[in-house]
DNA sequence: ATAAACTAATACTTATAGGTATTATTTTAT
DNA sequence: ATAAAATAATACCTATAAGTATTAGTTTAT
């Protein structure tokens, strides 16, 4: 599974607007650009809205813009804020926490992919994303 | 959420019979050791004799053994068998098929930890497991 | 003023994963 | 023979994630 549905479908507005930046859309907009449920969508951007990513501005001609600099928003704070990220640090095995006092084997084996998953969400901001999309 | 809570309840199973793959071990005893529920447990155990991974002998003395030399099992033919392999495998955006000719900013971006992740799981088996556990 | 075009909040429904219960079947020790 | 101890199969229940509906509130063009 990787990253839960309601992961992508944030990193999919956000990225949408990060290309877009320089307008502000209105749910409608990026319901026909994305095809995400639509009421899901808005709900989705309410959360994005209050945890402080965008910013909304009501009424007719209202929508949605950044509320912070793209450069600043790391792809580990939005998964944080829509799904947590603590399943992605802690324990493969699942466990809360360790049991055991030496690693288990499992632990050196799972390392290198969680580092560099980890890795990647929190040195890669929305404002990198923009710059990938000129290559 | 990385991997589900069935595929790691099927490592945590595997990787102790792995440690302990000379002697039977019956469901009874791998809930003792490991706490996962019984009956779910047991469930999987059913599963992963069906899957070809371990054999099962029924009746009094009965008990679980590996099927299959442990060199044989990679973690992703386990992980395939209980969850499915595809949603790692395919888009991190979660698009069936990429409906852009050209990649989009995020394919970059996912490529280093996606291909890391199953890299590591096409390439150890559970007898790399065994070994690791003497460092 | 009023209607149109938005966002906000909350409750409800549905799908899926995870977990439980029941019953049947197999084998062996006695 | 029979009871005990194990796996097998299937149906059911529950928790969570995903998706939908309803209603309220805000702003601007007319
Ligand atoms: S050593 Fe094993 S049980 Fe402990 S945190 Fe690492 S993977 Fe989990
Ligand atoms: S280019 Fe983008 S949409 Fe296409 S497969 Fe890669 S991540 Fe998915």
């Amino acid at each position: 599974m990787f990253i839960s549905k309601t992961s992508e479908y944030a990193l999919r507005i956000l990225t949408y607007m990060a290309l877009n930046s320089e307008t502000q859309l209105s749910a409608t907009i990026l319901f026909e650009e994305l095809r995400i449920p639509k009421r899901y969508l808005m709900r989705l951007l309410t959360d994005l809205s209050k945890s402080g990513f965008i910013q909304a501005t009501r009424g007719r001609s209202g929508g949605y813009v950044f509320a912070r600099p793209l450069e600043s928003i790391f792809f580990s704070e939005i998964i944080d804020s829509v799904e947590g990220l603590l399943s992605y640090e802690g324990c493969v095995l699942g466990n809360p926490v360790c049991p055991i006092d030496k690693p288990c084997a499992m632990h050196h084996i799972w390392d290198k992919p969680k580092l560099t998953f980890l890795q990647t969400l929190k040195t890669t901001t929305l404002a990198d994303l923009k710059e990938a999309d000129n290559i």
